[in-house]
DNA sequence: TTGTAAGCGTTATCAG
DNA sequence: CTGATAACGCTTACAA
């Protein structure tokens, strides 16, 4: 690998010159030929490593998402390395199985390895995190869920809309008794799915029976679960609204393994995967989340504070979500009014 | 952020000691505590940039695959980073969003970045690429294809094997027309799937209609026509093995818009997604391969040239696949005999 | 505009 | 075992 010193010789300048040339200051055009021939002939590659040393910047972005296994977060990284890489920078990423617990050794692998700033969604929630990170002036950019009480920039989707419209869909052909199934109570996005549940209640002025909002953990068995305790009410739903992908499976399984009859006995909407819709039969509606703009903006704002532009600290945005209704939503049955 | 400096100064050593210590070397009893104290007290982490100037490792790996919107492979890396992390690498992901073009540019991204190594999947299957990385020493591990006229380490499933074990179970109940949809011509694990077709079909003395055979891209459209193309022929399948994830996604979509009914009209094997498997009703049959086994051993395999161990070089991992049969799959109607 | 030279934080060689 | 000291390849004052 040959170096700048190599190009200076080949060329009959000096390192300076020549690093100047490579950062794009002023060199006279003669120089400018002969080092840009000398760079071509030699294959030189500027040392990443090297520089890094100096400028204290790595040109990596850390991206931490609970789970590879999940096609909501991989398509939001899928185009947060699109924007990135189109400035340079390169990508570390790291999973934390969500496990929230992991959460705190895969950050702190993320910080020794000088990555010069993170894209994150945080299980955990402790404030403590981002503030060191802050400390060590690192910019974060908090996806998917906020963390309170901190000042972060954060992508997210407008889960309570999300959660409104969906209900109201369902309200809307005269269902009454709407089943939810949400996730875990101390998370950002449960609680605000949640209340959109009852904010479009109170909006319509149906009552609310705790029994049919239901906790998952987000996982498929949970989902499985959900739907079974929702099944053996003495009043039963006749709509569900599930609040994630892989709920939405558990549930699904279930249907299949009760023999439930979608929509006759039941209309259904799920969350998030849009070609899981089209598969199903009847075919699922789903309240859609726009990964590509969560992933872009994420990348976008993360870009922007580190090229030092710190305007509009911190940025939340909220995104709006999709509904696509489907013929697993029908009119209720009118043995339930 | 402190430095070897620093510690030195703090426990009265000299640097040269510190760095000792750090790497393990022989140290008296009395200054390791000392020096740990000062480590402890100072917070002082080692920089990786200077370091990795130093030793030339950045301790970070390069993987490059399709797409990140493929659950195959974000499981395979999912597993790769435990295996990689556990042993201090980081993992610079790229995507080349399964656009042939576009490999050789991340590859080059990959380089710049001076990854220690490189696990990647090829769709280019440009033998230059892995000489050049050979030149530059650059260990590689492919997955899930074969280079023709390369040696280098690969770790892939047995797709012949695979696919002459689901057409084989096609057989055993009585299918006679078997229809295929395979990958693109070009692609080493649709040449694979083939071949595995043909053999069960010569084993078991069975004949071959070309027109049986009908080639996708592996994407969800293509999977769609093959399956209109399979089910207008005048001698119509009475099963049909679908040899990729998306493929057969796209096929169920249109066996529920033709209203075929599985497995009365017909029988379908899938490939990849258990999870979808057990939401289509009726259950689909799958062959699933081994996405735990292949990352985990690609991260291994590149650990073991990351040591400088070239022992069994090149390495071929040829893992094993699962079949699942379950209610998709009948067995063959008497009309087609 | 160009060149000299001093670091950035490590590792590694070689005396002591 | 320990400590000066010279790299590693680059950026960046500062001087010419």
């Amino acid at each position: 690998m040959s170096t700048i010193k190599d190009v200076a010789k080949y060329s009959g300048l000096s390192i300076a010159t020549i690093s100047k040339y490579l950062n794009g200051g002023n060199v006279l055009e003669e120089n400018r030929v002969s080092i840009q021939n000398a760079i071509d002939q030699l294959g030189y590659k500027r040392n990443n490593m090297a520089r890094g040393l100096k400028t204290n910047k790595t040109m990596t972005v850390g991206v931490l998402i609970p789970t590879l296994d999940n096609i909501f977060f991989t398509k939001i990284i899928s185009h947060i390395e699109d924007i990135i890489q189109s400035k340079g920078y390169g990508m570390i990423v790291c999973d934390f199985k969500s496990d929230p617990s992991l959460e705190r050794s895969k950050l702190e692998f993320l910080i020794d390895k000088h990555v010069d700033g993170i894209i994150m969604v945080s299980y955990g929630g402790e404030t403590s995190y981002i503030k060191e990170l802050i400390d060590k002036k690192i910019p974060v950019v908090l996806l998917d869920r906020m963390i309170k009480g901190v000042e972060c920039d954060c992508v997210l989707a407008d889960n309570l809309n999300a959660s409104y419209q969906a209900v109201e869909e369902l309200i809307r052909r005269k269902h009454k008794r709407i089943g939810i199934v949400i996730g875990p109570e101390h998370a950002y996005t449960a609680e605000e799915r949640r209340k959109g549940y009852i904010r479009v209640h109170q909006d319509y002025q149906l009552p609310i029976d705790e029994e049919l909002i239901v906790a998952g953990d987000y996982t498929v068995e949970t989902g499985y679960k959900a739907f079974e305790d929702l099944w053996q009410l003495k009043e039963r739903p006749s709509a569900i609204f599930v609040t994630n992908y892989e709920m939405t499976i558990g549930v699904i399984m279930a249907i299949n393994d009760y023999g439930v009859n979608i929509p006759e006995d039941l209309s259904l909407i799920g969350f998030d995967n849009i070609q899981m819709s089209k598969v199903v039969k009847p075919a699922l509606s789903i309240v859609e989340q726009p990964m590509m703009e969560i992933g872009k903006t994420a990348a976008q704002v993360l870009l922007k504070r580190l090229a030092k532009d710190y305007t509009d600290f911190p940025e939340i945005h909220r995104l709006k979500t999709n509904i696509l209704i489907k013929a697993s939503v029908a009119q209720c049955c009118t043995e339930n009014e």
